[in-house]
DNA sequence: AAAATAATTTAGGCATACCTAAATTATTAT
DNA sequence: ATAATAATTTAGGTATGCCTAAATTATTTT
């Protein structure tokens, strides 16, 4: 029945999840933004997914889509292969975790059922990749987290990194300089309220002053 | 130039290079038969690959298709991946030697140049893969081999199992529980010239009689 | 409310890569 | 040499998934 999700499917289903996840409208033009298509292109694939039996969105004209469970499902299931992967790369195989992105992307359209349970055996079950995203389980079911965006963090307040919400590999390797990586500590040493400047202090590191841009894709929990 | 080269490309040419390198024509029925395609598109695919510039083929009507240098270069470099991935399956994840197959043909169309270059320095720049098919080097060249087929040994002669050149899952199930895997030694303990049948001892075993049906496909280096 | 702008959809096309059926060419047997 | 068979090619068609241009619908401004 619903074996007809080809890995173009997959990425449709993958990028909806990622904007309804996010309290965002899966709009045509936001879809035709992240896929990297024309809008158009986007009316007509919704329309199919939306009349495919089980139908995997629903859709309505100039209304956006959500997923069907069964689009969540095959979404959950693609975004576990390609957060396992991405952990996978990095433990295994020694990527630097800028590069491993494009490459799940890839991969996570191919793998076996017996490929994902082999990886996630060897790297002990995780719940976050290593950008800090959390991994759905093997039954599909997104871990739930307290993380908050480090925006909030005001002075003197102290907080861990949990997740960094960007794919940008410049942007994640001036992160790694900076020491802003999941796990590790920080403390708010000043905000300015007018350009929303965070001065920072990370763990064992001199002080850094990080502008709104980076802070909006830095999730913490506070301590 | 030549970087429209589709998955679908490199199986042909994948194919293409497995019955030439092999002494077989590359002809319109047998690759369809290995492709698992209709003739007739082989006949439209082949048509397009010497057509392209560089062309990847030389065909003539009714004359079969042989790789050209780019051709052959394509093929190599997909062909060392598939083995590449064979080998690291099986060391890095455990797989089986039966169930390799499969998964390489899928990832090796998506991985990255990065990825190719991990896993080769990872296994130690390996010269055969789990089947003992031999890998090509990082600049494309196919190490030679003595592999001489099994069929060829006769009473009293001993050798070493150097490769197995056959895909079938239960076959190498079956050739793994006889112990007839690269790297094991046998002796030719009788010959029967009328069904061909081989009575082997294979080291550390009880003697076994196998059919020239599976000696064809077992290549050996005489001790 | 009407006009302007933005978002979305429809219509018509293109490329890849497969298919079947019919036509052609090559090979083998009589 | 002719007929039968086998191999191959041509022709026309399908499905996926993208495109652009034009038409439509929704939203915002005046």
């Amino acid at each position: 029945m619903a074996d007809n999700i080809t890995p173009n499917i997959q990425d449709y289903l993958k990028t909806i999840y990622g904007l309804t996840s996010n309290g965002e409208e899966a709009s045509t033009t936001a879809l035709a933004a992240r896929l990297g298509i024309a809008p158009a292109s986007v009316t007509g694939m919704l329309q199919k997914l939306a009349s495919l039996t089980p139908p995997l969105v629903i859709y309505r004209k100039h209304q956006g889509a959500a997923l069907t469970p069964e689009g969540e499902k095959a979404a959950l299931e693609v975004i576990r292969r390609h957060r396992l992967l991405e952990a996978w790369l990095v433990e295994s195989l020694g990527y630097s975790w800028d590069a491993v992105h494009e490459e799940a992307c890839k991969l996570e359209h191919v793998i076996s059922e017996e490929f994902e349970t082999r990886i996630a055996a060897a790297l002990g079950h995780p719940v976050r990749d290593p950008h800090g995203d959390p991994i759905p389980s093997a039954d599909l079911v997104m871990p739930s987290t307290n993380d908050i965006p480090l925006t909030s963090l005001r002075e003197g307040e102290k907080a861990v990194v949990r997740r960094v919400g960007c794919k940008d590999a410049p942007l994640l390797r001036h992160l790694e300089g900076l020491g802003l990586v999941p796990g590790a500590g920080v403390t708010a040493l000043a905000h300015s309220p007018f350009d929303g400047n965070l001065t920072l202090q990370v763990a064992g590191r001199p002080p850094a002053v990080v502008g709104p841009a980076i802070c909006s894709q830095i999730f913490i929990e506070r301590l």
